[in-house]
DNA sequence: GACGGCATGTATAACGTTGTAAAACTTGAG
DNA sequence: CTCAAGTTTTACAACGTTATACATGCCGTC
């Protein structure tokens, strides 16, 4: 059969004409009259080419419209400038903030971002580690909710992974995360400076226990840490960690009698879930019930009442899992590390004395 | 230099500790004791393979741990397995849930996506668009704010391209799309059924007319069609697409004197923010202002006061969006179609006689 | 029992790129 | 002028896959 490639004498006006043209190295090389290394070297800005040499390939290559075919480059180079990120869930804005600041960061590196979601299921995130998922790239980021270091163990070490957030491995992975438990003792450090002295907990995942563990045990650490107690009937655990969640584990609270005057929420769309139903109920916050979310998530800023928040250095998270990928790719790969990402805790009205009046706050 | 690939007489114990091993069909077709193409046969589902061929070198495909090597796969047949999706914002949980979908959709067809965002900005759009920006593709879903047709038509056509979203643009391409003006009407509609008489519109695009145009047009042309004014006054215009943007245009309409009796936002992460200020300001929704949005995320449901929003069928649109790309890759393409998603007006709160109590609505 | 037809397996040549090594030029010193 | 020591360019062989065309073996049939 006839090669179904359409050449013309002129291929950079076909090009123009939305007619699809494909060159190779070996056209413009044809094209200037040089050998198709040369070419190569001027596309690769290699050193030892004249001024006069470039100019003339250059000039081929623009009359031609070529460009690389990164299918060939990879296959030779072994590197596709791909890297994949792997969340739970997208539907959750904070990873949705997180995603776009890591394609930020790997756009700034010349890296484009394969994005794949997990769902939070052992099943996928096991697929996604061992590259079943997405086979073309060169280093994973994943931030795991159900994986055990176990399934991470025996993984192929083809290409270099980067774990983020709360799951806390054992394992010779760099890992990107604020510091989970500093992060919940400040947090619940603020309520209990308002004067609270039930805090409950919501968002501890029902099944396998890990997940949440972490800010639970700040949690219980600085309730302690005050003389106060870690009540567990004051913890409730759920299925997700969606709005949904948040007013389930909320609900629940309350139908059991309790009657805490503050909650922290294991992320922010809990809190506001559970926000809701205490509208719902008549309860008032901060007034009978202050709340505090965890990831500082936008829409935590425009409820009728702004939700408190444990607010991590986004930006920075996503730079550096690009940034720690990238490392291990190009064998400047020091020992694994774990590197501790920023926060702040973002005080709004969910934990004032008064609630708003006046203007947006904090934007 | 030595290449630096480890053999080993066991490659499947040594995957199995996790050392890079690379497998390719030569190494299988050796350790089976036939030719190359005979394992690729067996790997592609070839139909003519004996069943004892196919188990013998299916066992080799075992034992060694092989895996296909995209990149020379891509090579060889000009497919990449990758479609990119380009949307304009993933903080917009709008288009974070788009994407999910997309991506499920995309991986019951064996496809990966690649997420790439454009912040709406016409340059980036462009690059996107002619494929600069990932050139691994075999087809681009592109969510487009600013571009132009004009940009487009000179567009090489190397890689199917399929539109989504409010564009409406006279192009060879195939467009994916709810009935943004009818939707409209129906939202604009519902505030008329309800008694009220000056429906503001929020989230005109300042600048570059064309996005939002269609949901203006709605607005308008509903309001005329119930014998009311469609007072341009009403319309403010916003830079972004934001909570605060929202934010601001409701301060501004409230600003200029205006006591509208309803609001109809461009999305609802306005109407959201267009909320926060009415309850900053002291008047209730919806016995004040009733407020619509468009896109019906999430969040809206969660607020004090739940928010009324048309409602596409976002999962559809993904799908069809998918399934368009591919077809037109397997040639199974017909003429370019505008195709149309379904929606619904998912009547909440904001819109009631009565807010809420009782349970959490319509989750 | 040779022959067409079919099912099965094989050898080889691409796909477009880059690394290696060697060839072809410069240049400048002796 | 020659030759050594650069610098610049070239030829060629990979990378791992699949398409093509061909070789083989096995039927049943004339």
């Amino acid at each position: 059969m006839v090669t179904a490639r359409i050449r013309t004498d002129q291929p950079s006006r076909a090009a123009h004409e939305g007619i699809a043209v494909r060159v190779s190295l070996k056209d413009v090389a044809a094209h200037a009259g040089v050998s198709i290394k040369t070419v190569s070297n001027v596309v690769n800005n290699y050193q030892h080419v004249t001024p006069a040499m470039r100019e003339r390939v250059q000039r081929s290559i623009d009359a031609l419209g070529y460009r690389p075919n990164l299918a060939a480059r990879h296959l030779r180079k072994g590197r596709t400038g791909i890297i994949a990120l792997a969340l739970p869930e997208l539907g959750n804005p904070y990873f949705a903030e997180l995603a776009a600041s890591v394609i930020d960061a790997a756009s700034e590196h010349d890296y484009i971002v394969l994005l794949d979601h997990t769902g939070g299921m052992r099943e996928q995130e096991l697929l996604v580690s061992q590259g079943f998922r997405a086979r073309v790239i060169d280093g994973l980021i994943l931030s795991p909710i159900e994986l055990e270091a176990e399934d991470l163990r025996d993984r192929a070490q083809d290409v270099p992974l980067v774990l983020l957030g709360e799951r806390d491995y054992d394992l010779p992975y760099d890992h990107i995360a604020i510091d989970n438990v500093a992060a919940a003792r400040a947090a619940v450090r603020h309520l209990i400076c308002l004067g609270r002295r039930e805090v409950a907990f919501i968002g501890a995942r029902r099944g396998r226990s890990e997940p949440a563990q972490l800010r639970v045990r700040g949690w219980r650490e600085e309730l302690t840490a005050a003389g106060l107690s870690a009540d567990e009937g004051l913890v409730a655990a759920t299925d997700g960690w969606g709005h949904a969640d948040g007013a389930l584990a909320m609900n629940h609270i309350l139908d059991s009698g309790r009657r805490p005057d503050a909650v922290f929420a294991y992320n922010d769309p809990m809190a506001i879930g559970a926000m809701r139903v205490l509208h719902e109920r008549g309860l008032r916050v901060p007034e009978d019930i202050a709340v505090v979310g965890f990831d500082d998530v936008i829409e935590g800023r425009f409820g009728a009442v702004t939700l408190t928040s444990v607010s991590p250095d986004k930006a920075a998270i996503g730079r550096l899992a690009v940034e720690s990928v990238l490392a291990r790719l190009n064998d400047r790969a020091p020992e694994p590390r774990r590197i501790w990402a920023d926060y702040r805790l973002a005080e709004r009205e969910s934990t004032l004395g008064r609630p708003a009046a006046g203007k947006v706050t904090d934007v």
